[in-house]
RNA sequence: GCGCCUGUAGCUCAGUUGGAUAGAGCGUUGGCCUCCGGAGCCAAAGGUCACAGGUUCGAAUCCUGUCAGGCGCACCA
């Protein structure tokens, strides 16, 4: 392909526009070829010329590359396009079995370091069925990087000592109350699920001396391990793993926090108004400038957004070269001002830093109806009970199957009810088919490498279909970490897995004479690699069996 | 009012960053089990790509405007 691509670089020097673009694609249709190219298009308007004669033109000077590409035609308004030869179908196929779990994996990253921070709730609530869109997708994303070579830091971020870590103090704090008789209220802005509850009677339990509740650094510190074990235990359940957890606390603790803040004022963006301590954050590409420190009468301490900028300098000097921050796009508000104030802070950290990947929200229908999401625990929203029910490779699969910014309406009865029909099955029974394939024969599938057969064989139409699909896994992983997007190895999978399906349907391996079986081998084995590698990729399981 | 995201088949959504006749699943209709797992395969019907302009060889894709939905717009986090 590169040496293609090169040939017709060469044909446009020649043509007297060296800085032409030379675009390779894959059409659409099977007829206009394997590679296609516009670069007549692109030239015919300076070159004052038809598109179709320049056409003409370069295929006449084009030299073409020997063995690799077995005709080259003009069709259109002016389209080259190239038809790869058997033999390139057939190194595909020695690639895949060669390369194994490796298949599709690149070193473009080249070992650089890559922090992805997703999830980061905070510890008043479980977990519910938005963040585990965003566990779905942070984790897969995660894992794209490292497919492509970088080496990736899977961080949750929280806040332990908080106004809302307060407001669920206060929370249990009347239920320890109540459960002794009192009648104590829910404070305003404060935890109404009945988990609130099931912490008290905990605390009760394990703190027999203040039955009473007036300890509210004890309570604090009870309910925020309580529910963090708690988050742990979803997050395990639904098969993902942080490498670090990061403390706001921390980040004053540390005086990170007031080191960040004498920074920006001697950078010289910081000024005073109606007593407070602002950052002109508008230089940097703000809608309006923001307040670092409140006024007195406010309580004088700082808000949300120092914290926000000291942690991501944080992560600038623990070496990080990419953060991506993986949210609900209720927050992209914060995107401009934590970059604004990276920025002001005149350290030289790039100013696209720190990525975001905005995920639109999760709706959920029950019944028919829409149900509000709540952190209110037995409103059968958590991402627990969604597990649970629907099991972890079904609702990993339907997060991500969307892009991440278009709305997701998850309709629990359906994923409960025709669970057989979801397209997740659709992709496993495919690589369950190929593994099927192997027990049947008594054969042991990782003993079927490049060299085990001639793949020639291999001439059918879903043959040569499936040996180009495979062909273009590499690429597809390559793409979905460019643009951080999973949802197009989903879309690749499912594509694959139909003419995997087609193919199992219309053609027999086992019985067939011995050059066509161990050919088919070779590509049954093939398939079951890359189905089996993909679905790693976005976290979903590849059984052997159903 | 301002900003970000979205609008594609009855429903849920893709669309390889500007390419050729806009695709898939579900649903509907009609076929296919002597066969490595039918959780499957083959086919049909179904479209003003929200609407209106513009850019150019060429637009679902880029630009402008309008309409509709979602989410933001604190000295809250």
């Amino acid at each position: 392909m590169d040496q293609l691509r090169e040939a017709l670089a060469a044909v446009a020097r020649d043509l007297g526009a060296a800085d032409a673009d030379v675009q390779l694609e894959r059409p659409r249709e099977e007829a206009h070829g394997d590679l296609a190219t516009n670069l007549a298009l692109q030239l015919a308007k300076r070159l004052k010329r038809k598109p179709r004669d320049v056409a003409a033109e370069i295929l006449a000077k084009l030299t073409l590359p020997p063995g690799v590409i077995e005709k080259a035609e003009i069709a259109g308004p002016g389209f080259v396009n190239f038809f790869l030869a058997e033999r390139a179908l057939g190194a595909t196929l020695t690639a895949v079995l060669g390369a194994g779990e490796r298949y599709g994996r690149s070193d473009a990253g080249a070992g650089r370091r890559a922090n992805v921070e997703f999830v980061s709730a905070n510890p008043t609530g479980p977990l519910h069925v938005g963040h585990g869109r965003q566990a779905a997708l942070g984790d897969a994303i995660a894992s794209l990087l490292e497919a492509t070579g970088w080496q990736v830091t899977r961080e949750y971020y929280y806040n332990d000592a908080g106004a809302q870590i307060a407001n669920l103090t206060h929370s249990v704090q009347a239920w320890i109350r109540r459960l002794g008789g009192e009648d104590a209220a829910i404070p305003p802005g404060g935890y109404h699920g009945e988990y609130v509850r099931d912490i008290a009677e905990q605390y009760v339990h394990e703190h027999p001396s203040d039955a009473g509740g007036a300890d509210l650094d004890a309570i604090r510190q009870f309910a925020v391990r309580a529910l963090r074990e708690e988050q742990d235990r979803d997050l395990q359940a639904f098969g993902v793993a942080f490498d670090v957890y990061a403390l706001e606390s921390a980040l004053y603790a540390g005086s990170q926090v007031d080191t960040t803040v004498r920074r920006l004022v001697s950078a010289g963006h910081a000024y005073e108004r109606d007593g407070a301590l602002w950052l002109r954050t508008t230089d940097f590409g703000d809608d309006k400038d923001r307040v670092m420190r409140k006024s007195a009468e406010k309580g004088g301490d700082f808000t949300y957004f120092v914290p926000d900028v000291a942690y991501h300098v944080s992560k600038w000097e623990r070496g990080f070269t990419r953060a991506i921050n993986v949210q609900g796009a209720d927050h992209h508000g914060t995107v401009a001002r934590v970059r604004a104030g990276l920025q002001a802070l005149e350290m030289a950290i790039p100013e696209g830093y720190p990525e975001y990947v905005l995920h639109q929200m999760v709706s959920v229908t029950k019944g028919g109806e829409e149900v509000k999401l709540s952190k209110r625990a037995g409103s059968y929203l958590t991402l627990r009970e969604l597990v649970d029910d629907v099991g972890r490779d079904a609702v990993r699969y339907f997060f991500l199957m969307r892009r991440g910014d278009s709305q997701l309406v998850f309709d629990v009865d359906l994923a409960k009810k025709q669970s057989e029909e979801n397209p997740v099955y659709y992709v496993q029974y495919a690589h369950t088919r190929m593994a099927g394939i192997f027990r049947n024969a008594d054969r042991d599938p990782t003993a079927v490498g490049p060299d085990f057969a001639d793949p020639s064989p291999l001439s059918a139409p879903a043959e040569t279909e499936l040996l180009k699909l495979l062909g273009q896994y590499p690429a597809v992983v390559e793409k979905a970490a460019e643009f951080l997007e999973p949802h197009r190895v989903i879309a690749y999978l499912e594509e694959l897995a139909r003419a995997a399906n087609a193919w199992y349907h219309h053609h027999r391996v086992l019985g067939e004479p011995a050059p066509i079986e161990r050919a088919r081998l070779m590509l049954a084995r093939a398939v079951q690699i890359v189905l089996r590698n993909g679905l790693t990729l976005v976290g979903v399981s590849a059984p052997e069996r159903m």
